[in-house]
DNA sequence: GCCGTTTTCGGCCCGACTGTTTTCAGTCG
């Protein structure tokens, strides 16, 4: 982990301490200046190293305390106050805070009265019946506990896309610095971009002329910062666990069995069935060693050579699920999904006037800089009192602020648009007034409350909110957070149905913990026409990036660039928003 | 503890929901 990922970490920690004595204001601070280490792309070693204090100052949410703190900690490896509120109350707060429902005030409370310290404790002490009896909790709470406790079972040891890319991104770039490795490349999971990942696998070939290569390339694997154990140590296969408690893999092969080995460990496992099979009724036999007639190889140097052998079109890896995209090569039929740079613009990006972390102009400079040709600014609206949300009056004065900006960009051919993420509320009206939605270039609605009704009741509600003559996007339509909290219940078909007939765009929310919609859902939507719209959510300029694992999740359904509405020109991306009012 | 087109000090932190209660505490967005 970086210093950045740690010092977040432990202010995110700092901040629960802080809450479980009922601190004011505090907390909030640590989170913020947590955030700004997540999310700022310096490394703060380089900052304090280049800039000292000043440039610590710099980062957003630090200020004179907590950058003595990070000084602290780079200077010493620890923070002194961290350490006491550790010994105070020792709990292990990474797994009790994942446990749903429960948060500071709860976890001091069972560590002063049942000395619970971890997740075992605590499912001990819920099933034993212990909790019902201490003061303000019952068995519902007990009962309660107990279904996180299964929840967080069914998605352990899973990890978010974005955690597992930025260990293995930071593996490709140590690796690729020696001299000795010639290419190098992700397999599995991660290099079909799923959206959550069990281990890191990587496969290496060896520079000729370098006999000993392959044991350089494992001792600097093998010793890479970050990593607590190391499960194996061989010259073609070592396996290590970082920090983080993900694993990593790597896999030294020769040139001429690269793409076969590639393909083998890209998977997916069903994918790879069906493969073989297809290769045995050709007389064929493929393995990671290569594409075999009998004992002649006769592919195996890259992965296209073995598709092509065996008779298909590229199959990219986003696709081998054994979903339907083998026929789909043999009929000629495979899709063209939608690439990495196909994206002309974010709509749903949250700016200063709600509570993100940068002003509209710092939003746009860094929309430009991934050169885009359009920005959405759509901050929350007034019922997310706590996100800032902006009222009737603000949004009008926003969009006087926007048309200022929209003249001072249009010689630059870029395009600013005003939109808000209004909310659902429960009877499935919103929290703004649709004369003030009118004037706005287009409406996101969400969902951020009330989350727990019937299937019923939030299908209807979703679909009246489809229904406004305003709306044209729907924000994280399924409401999943990744390992923390399952989708609302709705009825998708019904949603889809009412998305097509009004034309409204279902969003595929970029951010790593939500992905939502999710591979199935873009792939019923991409069948019945309905389009979609790739956004990050982000709060953060930086947070920008996110698109590539919302790309991903729309490549892993299917959708082509005909799909996806913010790979449209801006044109065309009004004429649907306009359509929608008449 | 941070931050500043109201302020270098005094704001910031609301509202819904759930489960525990019988008027409230904790969590979540």
């Amino acid at each position: 982990m970086n210093k950045n990922l740690e010092l977040a970490n432990i202010f995110q920690k700092m901040a629960i301490y802080l809450k479980m004595d009922d601190v004011p204001f505090k907390p909030e601070a640590y989170q913020k200046a947590a955030l700004g280490l997540q999310t700022i792309s310096e490394n703060v070693e380089d900052i304090y190293k280049k800039q000292g204090k000043e440039g610590l100052l710099s980062i957003p949410g630090v200020g004179e305390s907590l950058a003595d703190k990070i000084i602290e900690y780079l200077k010493t490896g620890k923070i002194k106050e961290f350490e006491q509120q550790k010994k105070k109350i020792p709990v292990n707060l990474d797994e009790l805070m994942l446990v749903e429902g429960i948060g500071p005030k709860t976890i001091k409370a069972l560590y002063e009265h049942l000395k619970i310290k971890n997740l075992e404790d605590l499912e001990k002490a819920a099933h034993e019946g212990k909790i019902r009896n201490l003061e303000n909790f019952g068995e519902k709470s007990e009962k309660n506990i107990l279904e996180a406790i299964e929840f967080l079972k069914r998605s352990k040891g899973r990890f978010l896309i974005s955690e597992a890319l930025m260990v293995a991104d930071k593996i490709i770039q140590e690796l690729k610095r020696l001299k000795e490795v010639e290419k190098i490349s992700l397999a599995g999971s991660l290099r079909r971009r799923k959206e959550t990942i069990g281990d890191i696998d990587l496969l290496v070939t060896v520079k000729k002329n370098y006999p000993n290569g392959a044991k350089k390339i494992m001792d600097v694997f093998t010793n890479l910062e970050g990593i607590i154990k190391v499960w194996d140590y061989g010259l073609t296969k070592s396996s290590v666990r970082f920090d983080l408690g993900i694993d990593a893999d790597l896999r030294v092969v020769e040139d001429y069995e690269f793409g076969a080995a590639l393909q083998y460990f890209t998977g997916s496992k069903e994918h790879n069935i069906v493969l073989r099979k297809i290769a045995l009724e050709k007389g064929l036999k493929l393995n990671e060693y290569g594409l075999f007639k009998g004992r002649k190889r006769i592919a195996g140097e890259t992965e296209e050579e073995i598709y092509q052998t065996l008779g298909f079109a590229y199959i990219e890896p986003e696709l081998r699920e054994n979903t339907g995209e083998i026929e789909a090569a043999l009929n000629n039929q495979l899709p063209e999904i939608i690439g990495y740079n196909e994206i002309k613009g974010d709509l749903h990006c949250h700016s200063n006037w709600d509570g993100g972390e940068n002003s509209i102009e710092e939003m746009i400079k860094a929309a430009r800089k991934k050169g885009y040709q359009y920005l959405g600014i759509s901050d929350h609206t007034k019922f997310l009192r706590i996100e800032n949300g902006l009222n009737e009056k603000q949004l009008l004065a926003q969009r006087k602020v926007i048309e200022k900006l929209n003249s001072k960009f249009q010689s630059k051919k870029f395009k600013i648009l005003q939109g808000c993420e209004a909310n659902i509320l429960n009877d499935g009206s919103l929290d703004i007034e649709d004369k003030v939605l009118s004037q706005l270039d287009y409406v996101i609605a969400g969902v951020h409350s009330r989350m727990k009704i019937t299937k019923e009741e939030m299908t209807e509600r979703i679909i009246r909110a489809i229904k406004n003559p305003n709306v044209n996007i729907i924000s994280h339509p399924t409401g999943r957070l990744i390992n923390r909290r399952d989708e609302y219940q709705i009825d998708f078909d019904k949603i889809l149905k009412a998305a097509k007939e009004y034309q409204v765009a279902l969003e595929i929310n970029s951010f790593p913990d939500r992905l939502d919609l999710n591979d199935k859902n873009i792939r019923k939507a991409v069948a019945m026409g309905v389009k979609m719209i790739i956004n990050t959510d982000s709060h953060h300029k930086d947070q920008l990036r996110f698109i590539e694992f919302g790309i991903a999740q729309a490549r892993r359904g299917w959708a082509e660039k005909e799909d996806i509405i913010n790979s449209w020109e801006i044109e065309k991306i009004l004429a649907f928003f306009e359509k929608k009012m008449n």
